[in-house]
DNA sequence: TTACTCCTTCCCACCGTGGCAAGGTCAAGC
DNA sequence: GCTTGACCTTGCCACGGTGGGAAGGAGTAA
């Protein structure tokens, strides 16, 4: 199988399998006569895993080591759920600071005369840095979400 | 004032105040006889603008088009007022995104056994790609976001 | 003068992805 | 055989925003 078939079959670019290869995330295809990148039902499959990871938000140094994981049959489980709970930390920390980001500008839009005139306390808060005295209460955070 | 100066006022580093200069997103300062960057409280002012921007996840594309408004007396709240809710619309995509990321993370998560054996949900999942049917339902997804 | 801090420009790195260009290969049709 | 078009190869450039560091000039204080 050449690389556009393993692409179609994994769902992963051309570009980004070369680029795995090139960084060692992947180990480098056998070639054929011509050069040609050759791949095997078994690589594709590695790359759908791949795939599904990065769906799933995770880096590529945390998917070397799911790799890895995957890869060691003596591996724990436990180890694997480590890895991916301090995934989903990284990312609750996100969203945190996100939702905040989001609490602050729908508290200014709210007080926003929404009209053709100039004042506006959104301007009026990135000019004089208001908003630690402005953001929603707490209470109010999680309501935001909801909206997206 | 000298861009150090500047900097420690406008809590944005040396880097980015030439980055932003280089860039076009501010004038170019004016030089001292020595070629030194020379700043006004009102080019602080500007950088303390951008700062609480991008504390609040403006892109640098949209700081221009903020700072355009700011600029501009004539400017109509209602513009300025469009241009954070379509802000909050891309960090409540990205909210969302990332919800579902860590909704499935977390269920598959509690499945696992979480002990010394290889068996486990995480790895199924990335290799065998169930969490079309896995995913936590739409009815828990927001009780997600108070663990992180 | 020396020593130290600050400034200048320039290049490199990150991460993950896409685009483009120049050239080789392969299979199908004429 | 030859042409065409799809595919492959490598290589470079770009994005966004930030930091690191080098090499050299400028300012200041002892």
């Amino acid at each position: 199988m050449n690389i556009g078939q393993a692409s179609a079959a994994s769902g992963v670019s051309t570009k980004m399998i070369r680029y795995y290869e090139r960084t060692g995330l992947i180990k480098s295809a056998d070639r054929s006569a011509a050069g040609y990148r050759v791949y095997t039902k078994s690589d594709v499959h590695t790359l759908q895993f791949i795939r599904r990871a990065r769906d799933l938000g995770f880096s590529v140094a945390q998917i070397e080591d799911l790799l890895t994981l995957w890869n060691n049959r003596e591996r724990a489980s436990h180890d694997v759920k480590v890895l991916a709970m301090e995934h989903v930390e990284q990312l609750c920390a996100k969203v945190a600071e996100m939702e905040a980001m989001i609490a602050t500008l729908k508290h200014l839009a709210e007080n926003c005369t929404d009209d053709d005139r100039p004042d506006c306390p959104i301007l009026k808060d990135l000019a004089e840095g208001r908003h630690g005295e402005c953001a929603s209460p707490p209470e109010n955070r999680f309501g935001v979400a909801r909206v997206g």
